[in-house]
RNA sequence: GGCGAGGUAGCUCAGCUGGUUAGAGCGCAUGAUUCAUAAUCAUGAGGUCGGCGGUUCAAGCCCGCCUCUCGCUACCA
């Protein structure tokens, strides 16, 4: 292993469309600023990096949709994000954004360089053009008629009611958000970063070079290289971003995957004139902290254009993190199933630290985790309050009692003392081993065990007994209770930096080392402390309630949000109805299409023909028990191959709330080629 | 369907290159204790290590098949 000789910490860049939740924080930046922070105690030339990420097409969306421009939305949310990230105490040195100017320059002149050396191919491809507007249209930009469920406003990428991906030219009379006009095809001349030219490379660097990543991370990798990489975009048509800096590529910007993680470097660059000795000299060491759904992005293409450009360093290390679920569900921004953060810190004013604990002792580190508020609740009562709070309050009042909040001197140590004053050298190798290997989760019990050294100290040594026959032996106790309590400050300060703050203000302490950790004579006999207060306090059962009552509030919205039926379709002619020929047939044949989950291949006896199709409903019914039903069928829509098998008409279903599908069937057996009108 | 990650005590998770009676925290039970925010300390109950089969002197750890969860991907006329 390479010796380094400072560390630069990237977090991965929030997007700016919406504010900062408990999703975010557990995976990235609770994690990131430990370490951090664990860092600078050992005085380590550190920086950790952070900023907004604020390019791309959902943000223009979300302008449209507000009535303001992008800069306004990514404003508003760049504030709110960057103000609860300061205020939860994530120890950023810098927290940037993408808008800003230096980046705009940094990622030019990167795009450039690549540009210049022909570490980029050009190619030319269609894509819808709005003519009115005279602008290329982004995907999201193009509605439609979805060419499966129907659904008249699918988006070139999605269609938003039955959740299929789409292209834009799949939509079935494509239109414009833009101007409202169709659009039509024209070709247009892009970038794109050859991947696959990179794998070779990748194999050796990570497959050879990185076994010691995170399985996780490791595996992914491995499944997109086994894969096979495709060269990818990186500019694309639209008028929001950092444009391309090339000659006549009017309305072309770079793409934002290609922008958000150049990020970074702006932000260091914002940062200190120095960067380039954090990005470039071999002996930084370079670490992203992500989450699982920015691994491709880290370990892949990132890294590939960083070995395009050539003089960057490559991360050392990346240690993502999978997802956390709330209370049993995906966290979700649009579904608002979330706790947000600038929420919660109005919510639970004095309690960051509270938080950050529940998120490093329950983080999903190894595989998804739900955050329940139950959990919260019993962490903070059971463990900050019990173990930590409550070890804390007994030596310091104990201390006051007997001896009027004055260290009392330290006698002659018996065995038991040694071996507890031996116990804090033993806890902190642990927690370093941990917090050098990325494990916050077991760092953090590693550090509460100190805790519960005190407590059991003070159970076996019994103070209050002991003060009635041996004052002095009661010295020498309390001593050590408070020396614990001193090495306390500098064990959880990179897990409750607030926390410890007040902490070391009960005991009239300055900030100490991470090197103080483990001596014993942290606080001098005579020194004076301070009255102490209580360093956590219970969660009572009415306000967890209230937070829960709050998501099933959200629930219930989300649910009335769901079952309301879609507004009717615009009017139409008989005529165009009749074009559809749509008859009532009997299935005769129903097998599943191998490789695949949704599709079963059907034979049909129409009345006309027996005929094929393919029907996506394998999840929602068995083969047999279609057999001998009878179906409506769309006869004369055009056929199309599907897995190599030519489907000749669509079967008619019905789609539910959950998205399963119900096929649409006739009341009462009729003849086979009975038409439906 | 393909690929990846997981499935270990009620809950959340450890278990290194296979090796004695499978561990921790929380919860639970019993006991001790009262300095402390009814907090603490001790002891204990709780596991066919997803299932089946195999390799081995020996498997939670290796191999095969199956199954469930999550993610990526293909597919949905």
């Amino acid at each position: 292993m390479t010796d380094f000789k400072r560390t630069l910490i990237t977090t991965a860049l929030p997007y700016a469309n919406g504010p900062i939740h408990i999703g975010h924080l557990a995976g990235v930046y609770v994690p990131a600023d430990i370490y951090v922070r664990y860092l600078r105690l050992k005085n380590e030339d550190v920086i950790m990096i952070g900023g907004s990420d604020e390019h791309g097409v959902p943000i223009t969306l979300k302008a449209k949709n507000e009535g303001v421009t992008p800069q306004d939305v990514v404003d508003k949310f760049h504030k709110i994000i960057k103000d609860s990230f300061q205020k939860f105490g994530i120890s950023f040195d810098v927290y940037s954004r993408t808008s800003a100017k230096i980046h705009h320059e940094t990622a030019s002149e990167i795009f450039r360089k690549l540009y210049d050396t022909g570490k980029l191919i050009e190619k030319t491809t269609e894509q819808y053009f709005d003519e009115a507007n005279n602008q290329f249209l982004a995907d999201r930009y193009i509605t439609g008629t979805c060419p499966k469920c129907g659904f008249e406003r699918a988006y070139g990428d999605q269609c938003e009611s039955c959740g299929t991906a789409l292209s834009p030219t799949e939509l079935i009379n494509p239109v414009s958000m833009i101007s409202g006009n169709a659009p039509v095809l024209k070709e247009t001349k892009h970038w794109y970063m050859p991947l696959d030219q990179y794998e070779p490379w990748l194999r050796e660097w990570i497959l050879e070079g990185h076994k010691e990543w995170k399985p996780n991370v490791y595996g992914q990798v491995k499944s997109w290289i086994d894969g096979g990489l495709q060269p990818r975009a990186v500019t694309r048509d639209l008028d929001w971003g950092v444009p391309v800096p090339v000659e006549g590529t009017e309305g072309k910007v770079l793409y934002v995957w290609f922008d958000a993680p150049i990020g970074y470097i702006s932000a260091t660059k914002e940062l200190t004139p120095n960067w380039e000795l954090y990005w470039k000299d071999k002996e930084t060491r370079l670490l992203h902290f992500i989450g699982k759904d920015n691994i491709v992005f880290h370990c892949i293409i990132f890294p590939s254009m960083l070995k395009a450009e050539g003089t960057y360093n490559l991360p050392d290390n990346v240690p993502a993190n999978e997802f956390l679920n709330l209370e049993g569900d995906k966290i979700s921004t649009s579904r608002n199933w979330a706790v947000w953060l600038h929420e919660y810190l109005d919510e639970f004013p004095g309690k960051e630290d509270v938080l950050k604990y529940v998120l490093t002792a329950n983080a999903p580190e190894t595989k998804d985790n739900d955050f329940t508020w139950k959990d919260f609740q019993a962490r903070n009562n059971n463990e900050l309050v019990a173990i930590l709070g409550n070890f804390v309050n007994r030596a310091l009042v104990l201390t006051q009692k007997y001896f009027g909040g004055k260290v009392p001197e330290c006698g002659a140590l018996t065995d038991t003392d040694k071996e507890t004053l031996a116990s804090i050298s033993l806890i902190k190798a642990e927690v370093e081993k941990s917090l050098d290997s990325f494990r916050f989760r077991e760092a953090l019990k590693n550090a509460m065990d100190l805790a519960r050294l005190g407590n059991k100290y003070l159970a076996d040594e019994e103070p209050w007994k002991v003060i009635k026959t041996d004052e002095e032996r009661v010295k020498t106790i309390l001593n050590i209770s408070l020396q614990i309590t001193a090495n306390l400050t500098i064990c959880l300060e990179p897990f409750l930096p607030f926390s410890m703050e007040k902490l070391r203000g009960f005991i009239n302490l300055e900030k100490l080392d991470w090197e103080k950790f483990g001596e014993t004579n942290l606080l001098k006999a005579g020194h004076q402390l301070n009255t102490p207060e209580l360093l956590f306090e219970k969660i009572e059962d009415d306000v967890i309630e209230k937070q829960v009552q709050k998501l099933l509030d959200t629930k219930k919205a989300n649910e009335l949000a769901q079952a309301k039926a879609s507004p009717a379709k615009e009017n139409i002619e008989y005529d165009d109805f009749s074009k559809m020929d749509i008859r009532v047939g009997t299935v005769i044949e129903a097998e599943k299409v191998a490789k695949t989950k949704k599709l079963l291949k059907l034979k049909i006896d129409t009345g006309i023909d027996q005929r094929t199709v393919v029907s996506g409903i394998a999840e929602y019914y068995e083969p047999e028990a279609l057999i001998g039903k009878q179906v409506s069928i769309l006869v004369n829509l055009a056929p199309k191959n599907l897995k190599g098998i030519e489907s000749q008409g669509m079967i008619l279903c019905a789609e539910n709330a959950d998205g399963s599908l119900s096929v649409v069937s006739p009341d009462k057996i009729v003849k086979n080629g009975a038409e439906v009108k």
